[in-house]
DNA sequence: TGTTGAATAGTACGGTCGTTCGATTAATTT
DNA sequence: AAATTAATCGAACGACCGTACTATTCAACA
């Protein structure tokens, strides 16, 4: 009667499938347990790569069956890339999309920069996807790799954006290339990612909001 | 008679295990496929990470059988180790070594950031065991992860203790901390690999080189 | 050159992997 | 409540994994 249930399309990048909340009651019981098994994979592949990650210990943490689990996915490359597309997501609402709101040029890139910081750390228990994915599939070819570097590209796009509106509202110099300010930050996240989750270092956030600091600094216009 | 064979002792760490040509005549011929398999495996390593080394492929690399692969060491894990202490031997010969013949301070920091550009740039068609290491091993623990983490951390404190002779010397400022210089080295590295290996960047080394340039300048001591 | 020990091959075992398929149970609709 | 469809299970398959054993071949030395 109410519940018209309505099948949810998955739309390629899009992240707008309504504000799929798992408790709806629209949702028939086979897209619940779905939802709660990519998220089970999300930590899962977060700890152990998507490489890592397995339907058989994928069950055993969902107490199901190895047959129950898969037939929610067409096969284990699907459940890869639905993992991915969920960590694309996540990663789009908690830094993407609140910086922004944030004033064009300067505050934003500090933004993009200091939630990207804080999505890491909140990660080094768990792990960044696009870092250690990266490492995966650098040699290896296939639908995975192509998704995971269609997504670190657009995100380096967004941060070479940003930074070009920075200059040109001369919040930076312009005689630089964007894209070696973005090469930069790039690579204090990846030591972030790096020494902290791997060496188990502290003081690594705050050698990279140093770092960052230094970035903008030495890339300042000239006068003032 | 002449050949008194002598059996290579590996002592940890040490590199000393002299020349170690692989066409000597003093070894026997056990010790001869050993070495080769060993190279091999470094190969399929640097590709695949170490954890995606397999003695079934690596059996059929060297067209042996795998018990006969396998015989040459005494474990899966034992061979990792070896390959990981092989990559560790290069690694020192190429990068520690020479630049310890540079003077010290900045000629001799310069030197090691330039050599492990070099380095890194080679490895750009296969790839760097520390770095792919470093989110295989960053969750996981046991004798891998423990080695990988004594050698990333021993390169780690050469670098330190390289910039602190730079200080001392004059050629950087001393009101900073060493760390922070060699966690920005590390980033630019790290974004070297991630940007040249994974998205197949061009023009990635020269960013490396520009943001190490930017760095030493920007501890650079105030006055002349 | 014959003998001995080292090096390699062969085979088998138990495990885990992804995947298929038919049976069974549960949820949803009429 | 009955009928229908969705969701889950159980068992099995073939492939590959590391490892353990025994047998065989080959190199090294007397």
């Amino acid at each position: 009667m109410i519940a018209k249930r309505e099948k949810i399309k998955k739309t390629g990048h899009s992240i707008q499938t309504e504000t799929m909340n798992i408790t709806s009651k629209f949702l028939r019981k086979g897209e619940l347990t779905r939802a709660a098994i990519l998220e089970t994979a999300l930590d899962s592949a977060s700890r152990n790569g998507l490489e890592g990650l397995t339907i058989g210990l994928l069950a055993e943490k969902m107490n199901m069956s190895k047959s129950g689990v898969f037939a929610h996915f067409g096969s284990r490359e699907d459940l890869q890339i639905e993992v991915l597309r969920l960590y694309h997501h996540t990663f789009e609402q908690e830094v993407f999309y609140p910086s922004m709101k944030e004033s064009r040029g300067l505050p934003r890139l500090r933004s993009m920069f200091a939630l990207w910081i804080q999505r890491v750390t909140k990660e080094i228990a768990s792990g960044c996807i696009y870092i250690s994915g990266a490492t995966e599939y650098d040699d290896r070819q296939g639908v995975i790799r192509d998704e995971l570097v269609a997504m670190v590209d657009a995100w380096q796009g967004a941060l070479r954006r940003a930074t070009v509106q920075a200059m040109e509202l001369n919040h930076l110099r312009n005689d630089v290339e964007a894209d070696q300010i973005v090469y930069e930050m790039y690579g204090l996240i990846l030591a972030l990612h790096h020494d902290a989750r791997f060496l188990k270092k502290s003081g690594s956030v705050q050698r990279a909001e140093i770092g960052f600091e230094r970035v903008i600094e030495s890339y300042a216009p000239k006068a003032k």
